[in-house]
DNA sequence: ATCCTACATTGGACATTGTCTAAGTCAAGA
DNA sequence: TCTTGACTTAGACAATGTCCAATGTAGGAT
């Protein structure tokens, strides 16, 4: 996560306290969080730390597309810091296991022009689910 | 979709002025409007139906499995009324709006055999993402 | 080492989305 | 038509996220 904190400084970041302190708090463990879970883990690093700032710094680090933003459920938002590969995910209906998986083939030619309806089209998500071997022989 | 209301009605649902409007306003097919589109919508219609009736008219139906909610940003879900068609979904990352669009080919096969780990895959959920037309230009 | 200043942080108000409850209303069967 | 339990309502509340003006500070300039 050093690694992280060269990479931003080299893009022209401040290295300030709260800054670091997320950063930690994102490499600590393989959970994904919350930015109110950020927030309180951060927190217990450095007490006087903002939910703004928070909000802000995990906001820079998606964008500048260091985390990447997951959204499941429709509540918060969650933040993966694991962003630096392609992204695509193979769940077991029924476990829930996830595995990342990657298709091969352009996946965004899949989508005729005819069904664009004028958008410009730039990312694809695909999530593929069926049975994991696990779960077919138990 | 007086279908679905015939339906509904055979599930023992009261038929009120409220849900035969919240019908009427999914009963169209290539947006998927937020809660809150859904009930200004209906307000259109029936000035003085409530958000809570609405938000619990719309859970009932996708606990009926009449209508799909679709998360896809961490802001507002939507609802989907093509619940019985398979269809993946182009959204805006700007605005957040929603359509159906139908890919060409076999998704499926876009995940080669050595990249299934051994699961049997039934089913694949695809998310386009891009700029819609009025985003593009606003 | 100290000073500057543009960038970062803060706290809190505000916005959006959704949930819950108590009290009033009404659809539909008897 | 009458009754009753399901439905609706308004608004308070909750969870999550955004914005702003005032204040603080990192890091280059001197």
């Amino acid at each position: 996560m050093s690694d992280l904190l060269e990479r931003l400084r080299g893009r022209g970041w401040r290295l300030t306290a709260q800054r670091r302190v997320v950063a930690e708090v994102l490499d600590g463990d393989h959970v994904h969080y919350t930015a109110d879970e950020v927030h309180a883990k951060a927190a217990d690093l450095l007490p006087e730390i903002s939910r703004a700032t928070v909000y802000n710094t995990l906001g820079e680090l998606v964008s500048l597309g260091e985390v990447l933003e997951v959204s499941t459920d429709g509540r918060a938002k969650r933040y993966d810091p694991n962003a630096h590969h392609a992204h695509q995910h193979l769940v077991c209906s029924r476990c829930g296991t996830i595995r990342d998986v990657h298709p091969a083939g352009d996946l965004l030619a899949g989508l005729p022009a005819e069904e664009r309806f004028g958008f410009q089209v730039s990312t694809v998500e695909v999530t593929y689910r069926g049975i994991c071997p696990s779960c077919s022989t138990a």
